[in-house]
DNA sequence: CTGAAAGCGCTTACAG
DNA sequence: CTGAAAGCGCTTACAG
C-alpha cells in the first residue's frame, strides 16, 4: 500500500525529470522482471502469473506507459495501419467517406495515415511515400493507379481497393457504385414520368463514374427509342451545372429532363432552371446523384440515385482485409446498386403534366 | 552496360522469387558494400564515393527499394508524422481545412495520421492510440482535450495546436478565426444596412465558435443601444436554420436581421425566409459565418464570414513545427481575423429600405 | 571514403 | 511461469 503510494508519485505527470517516454525496460527495471515479462504482462499473455500480470499492468498506468507501436510494427511486420489516398476530398460525397472509412477502421483497431490528391492520376507519384510507412493496405478513393504500380502493391503483399473506380485489369480489387445501372434507373423513372426531350449533363469526362452514369441513362433510352439526347459537359461543380442546364434551357426545344452527373452538378441546374422561372418539377424533372445531405434540403428537394455508401465501405474492408489476411488478394470487382430518391424535382408519374396516354403506352412496353 | 542490363532483369517486378520488400542490406550484400554505404550512399551523404553512390542508387532503383520509415523512425526517434484529430468532418468547411493541412505537410515531406471524432470531448479517450504511434506532432481541430491530457502531451515533448478551439490554459497553442471580431464585424454591418429588430441563431451551445460569434454579436448591438435580441438554438444544421428562422419570422414582431452561427444554418434559415415569401435582402437581411461554397453560389447568395483559412492553416503549422523544431513550444493563442463577404442577403447600404435618417444618425455616432 | 558495431523498443521462439 | 537472447531495418558515432 505505502509502496503502490510511492510509486504514484513518481508517475510520469508528476515527476517531471524521468524520462518523458518510458519503455517497457523502465518498467522492468523498477519491477525487478525481465522485460520480456513486461511485454507479455501487458499483451495478457496467459502463461503470465496473476500477481505479475497486475504489478506491471498497476505501474504502466501509474507511469502513463505507452507501448511504442513503431518499435512492434518493425518486429511483428506489421504496422496496423491502412492508407487511405483520396482524390477530391472536399467534393460533398468524399468526406462521408472518409469519417465512415476511420470510424471502421478505428473501431477494429487499425490506424489512418491520409493523403490527399487533387488529380485523378497523382497517386503513382505517391505511392513511394505511402509504402515507406509500411502501410498493411492501401485504400484508393476515386482515383486510380497505373498497372505498374497495382503490380509493385502485390509484389509487396499490400493489398488494395479501389473505390468507386475499377479497373479492366482483372488484378485488382475495386468496390463502386454500380453507376451504369443508376443511370438507367434515372432513365426509367424519367420515361415513367412521361418526359420526352432528355438532357444530360455530364462531369469530368475522365471519371468513370460520369461515364458509366451517361452510358447507363443513353442505354435505357435507347432501348425505349429515345436515341436523341442533349449532351453538356460540366466538371462535376455548381457553377458547371449551372452554366450548362443555362445553355440548355435558352435552346429553341429545351429538354424537359435532366440527369446530372452528380448532385452537386444538379443543384446548379436547378438553380439555373429556377433564375430562368422554370418550374422544377413540373416542367422541368432534374435528378442528381449522390445524395448529399443539399439534396434533400427543402430548398431544393432534389430527386437523386443515393450511393450505397455503408454497404461500399462495409465490402472495400472486406476484400481489403481478406486481402491482410489470407496474403491472397481477393480480386473481386464488386458493383452495388444505388437507390433513385424521388423527391420533388422529379416530376410525379400521376401528375397532369405526364399524359395518361404516355403513362399507359410505357406501362404497356414494359409489361 | 551488359552488367546494367542484366540487373534490369533482376528487378523486383521481373523477378518475383525474391522476398517481396527489398532491405538496405540485401543491396549491400548484391554490391559487396557495407549496409552503413548503403544507407549513407541513399541519403545522399557527400563522403560518399561519387562512383559508390550511384552503383546504389542505380541498383535501389532497379529493385524498387523503398527505406523502411518505420525503422528509420525507431532510431531517429522521429516519425515524420503529425497527428490530425477532426471533429465534425463532414461539416462542410472541415473538408477544406483537413486538405490544406494534408497538402502542407505532404509538401513539407510529412505524414498525416488521421482520427475523426464526432463528439467534442472524445479526444482524451483517443490519445493513447495517437501516442502508440509515437506521432511528432498533434493538430486537434474543432474540439478540445482535457487539460490532463495536454499535459501529458507537453511532458512526452509532442507539441499540440488546437484549431478553432483554445482554453483559458495558457499551456496551449491554439490558433482560431477571430469569432468575436466576426460577431462584432456583423453587428456593425446590420447597423449599417438600417437594421432594426436583430436575431442570433446559435450553433450548439457547447462550442466556443458559436458562443464567441454571439458574444460579439451582441456586445457590438448592446454598445450601439441594442439590447433586445432574439436567440433561438439550432445545432449548426440547415435543418435547426430552417426551423429556427421559422419560428422567428412567425413572431408578431420577426427579426429584420438575422446572424446565424455558420454558414449552413445561415442557408436553412434563408429558405425557410424564401418559403414564407418574405425577401431576403430587402425586408430581411441573412450573415453566415464560414464561407463555404454553398454561400457563393447563385441560388443563395448569403453573406458571410469568411474564416481565413489558409493563414489560419500557415498559422498553426508554423506553431507546430516551432514546437517540433525547438523541444520549446511557443505557447501563443492566435485569433485571425475573418473577412465579410457582402452578398445579396446583406441589405445595401444604399437600398431605399434602410432609410437615410438611420444611416445619417449610425454614422454621426460613430464619427 | 568505408566498415564494424551499437542501439532504437519492442515480440517471440527457445530453454528452463 | 519467467528470462536471456535474437532480431526487425534502419542511422550514426567511432575508428581507420
Amino acid at each position: 500500500m505505502t509502496a503502490r503510494t510511492e510509486r504514484r508519485k513518481t508517475s510520469s505527470l508528476a515527476n517531471p525529470t524521468r524520462s518523458s517516454r518510458v519503455t517497457s525496460v523502465e518498467i522492468a527495471r523498477e519491477l525487478g522482471v525481465s522485460q520480456s515479462t513486461v511485454s507479455r504482462a501487458l499483451s495478457d499473455d496467459p502463461r503470465i502469473a496473476q500477481a505479475t500480470r497486475e504489478r506491471v499492468q498497476t505501474l504502466a498506468r501509474d507511469w502513463g506507459y505507452t507501448p511504442n507501436a513503431i518499435a512492434r510494427s518493425l518486429i511483428t511486420k506489421r504496422t496496423n495501419i491502412v492508407g487511405i489516398v483520396m482524390n477530391e476530398i472536399t467534393s460533398p460525397f468524399y468526406p462521408f467517406v472518409l469519417e465512415k472509412f476511420s470510424k471502421e477502421l478505428h473501431a477494429r483497431g487499425w490506424r489512418v495515415l491520409l493523403f490527399t490528391t487533387d488529380a485523378e492520376h497523382e497517386v503513382d507519384d505517391l505511392l513511394p511515400m505511402i509504402l515507406e510507412y509500411q502501410v498493411d493496405g492501401l485504400i484508393v478513393a476515386s482515383a486510380t493507379l497505373s498497372s505498374a504500380m497495382s503490380q509493385e502493391l502485390s509484389q509487396r503483399g499490400t493489398p488494395l481497393v479501389l473505390f468507386n473506380r475499377y479497373t479492366r485489369d482483372a488484378r485488382v480489387a475495386a468496390v463502386s457504385c454500380d453507376n451504369r445501372a443508376g443511370g438507367r434507373v434515372v432513365a426509367d423513372a424519367l420515361l415513367e414520368a412521361g418526359h420526352e426531350r432528355f438532357a444530360f449533363i455530364a462531369g469530368r469526362s475522365d471519371t468513370s463514374t460520369s461515364r458509366d452514369r451517361e452510358a447507363g441513362f443513353l442505354e435505357c433510352l435507347l432501348e425505349h427509342g429515345v436515341s436523341d439526347v442533349m449532351l453538356e459537359t460540366g466538371n462535376f461543380s455548381y457553377e458547371s451545372g449551372f452554366a450548362a442546364a443555362d445553355r440548355l434551357l435558352a435552346l429553341p426545344t429545351a429538354p424537359d429532363a435532366m440527369f446530372c452527373a452528380n448532385d452537386i452538378t444538379a443543384l446548379g441546374a436547378l438553380d439555373a432552371a429556377r433564375q430562368r422561372g422554370v418550374r422544377v418539377g413540373t416542367d422541368l424533372s432534374i435528378v442528381g446523384f449522390d445524395d448529399i445531405p443539399a439534396a434533400s434540403w427543402s430548398g431544393y428537394a432534389l430527386a437523386t440515385v443515393r450511393q450505397p455508401v455503408d454497404a461500399m465501405i462495409a465490402s472495400s474492408l472486406e476484400l481489403l482485409f481478406r486481402g491482410i489476411d489470407s496474403a491472397q488478394s481477393s480480386l473481386e470487382s464488386r458493383f452495388l446498386p444505388g437507390e433513385l430518391i424521388r423527391r420533388a424535382s422529379l416530376r410525379d408519374v400521376f401528375s397532369d403534366a405526364s399524359s395518361n396516354a404516355t403513362k399507359r403506352s410505357r406501362k404497356a412496353a414494359r409489361g
